[in-house]
DNA sequence: CGTCTATTTGAATGTACTCAAAAGCGGTGG
DNA sequence: CCACCGCTTTTGAGTACATTCAAATAGACG
């Protein structure tokens, strides 16, 4: 299972099989429950979290008491609180299992060590926060661009497998929109595709 | 002026001052005049783009033809089309200067052999695009979690300088909202502030 | 089964938008 | 120096998309 991983890191750069092997030795497996946290709000996220099996969220809560899920990830994906992980300082995110899920967790300060011995890491993270960061702003234009009913429908068009897998509240919160709305627009796509028979 | 470039390198990663010369020799320093646009929608973006002075905004255009500014630009910023760039397809972006300008061009292929030259750089932008993504979880998180009045007190709050350099309409349209609905704003808040003396 | 959570539905409400028009502001040329 | 033009900002009225609240229904899990 821990082939992920390293099929990620290969995807991106060179790696030799002992460098690979030197890293996975210094992250630890561990496996949550569904339900369970890995992180919540005001921890110092101590781990990177690469998860090998399963369906995380992240969220935070607002000032009036709602949830905003940030991150959905699944199986080859890092999740996290970033800016509490990077500069180490506690965070305003909770990190929820949301099914049994098997995950590697990579401390802070082997990372470090990792990037000082391991140049080619740089690269390899270089590389993720590249596409992230223009994954995101993808996000962005498409929440300012679209209204919730074609949101959805670009949702459910790019991420069919998790479109199954999570429940609709949410994936409501993903979207940026209530349960309830959410609700009331696959109704009404449900009646649109009707009437084409 | 290019020392900015240097500075900021410096600020992340440690750089050689031959190896900051070969960079600088690598970028094409250019001046813009407001008004004009440094990438259009369609086009490749070949170059990383590096302000020394002046003012840049990055837009596209919805289906309903209304803009949305996605970034704000100024001394010391990267700006562009990230996505573009990253893999040198046609892009959705403009990127407009909005005031005279001065910016480092560094193109594409310089970048990826200064990549496998100086190692040192994959830090240099991996923290980059670390931050960056950061920022922007963090942007996003404001817009789900606030409302218009919040969101643009927090702007006012945290870029003061952008607040006083940039067109009203500009700020809103970079906050997701309406211009008429940001004069409201401003005037409600205004009359708030009033009432207190 | 029974309980707890998730989803659906409807009615009332609100936040922000659209459209239209007026007022303000800055630059340019006569 | 003033007059005019274009663009930005302001203001108001009407509207729409999405929310909130409440209640009913369906589903999941022990």
């Amino acid at each position: 299972m821990e082939e992920l991983l390293s099929y990620s890191f290969r995807k991106h750069t060179a790696l030799t099989a002992g460098e690979l092997d030197s890293i996975l030795s210094q992250c630890k497996k561990t496996a949550y429950k569904k339900g369970h946290f890995i992180v919540r709000e005001g921890d110092v996220s101590r781990n990177g979290i690469f998860i090998l099996k399963g369906l995380v969220r992240s969220y935070f809560i607002d000032i009036n008491g709602h949830e905003h899920i940030i991150q959905l990830g699944m199986e080859g994906w890092w999740v996290g609180d970033l800016e509490s992980f990077t500069n180490q300082i506690p965070g305003k995110l909770y990190v929820e299992v949301i099914e049994d899920s098997i995950v590697l967790l990579l401390p802070y300060e082997h990372l470090q060590h990792i990037y000082a011995t391991i140049p080619a890491v740089e690269r390899y993270f270089r590389i993720l926060f590249q596409n992230a960061f223009a994954a995101f702003h993808k996000r962005m234009l498409e929440n300012l661009s679209m209204d919730a009913e074609h949101r959805y429908i670009a949702f459910r068009d790019s991420h069919a497998e998790m479109d199954q897998r999570i429940p609709q509240k949410h994936i409501a919160s993903y979207l940026g929109m209530s349960a309830e709305f959410l609700s009331k627009i696959k109704k009404r796509l449900m009646l649109k595709s009707k009437r084409k028979f």
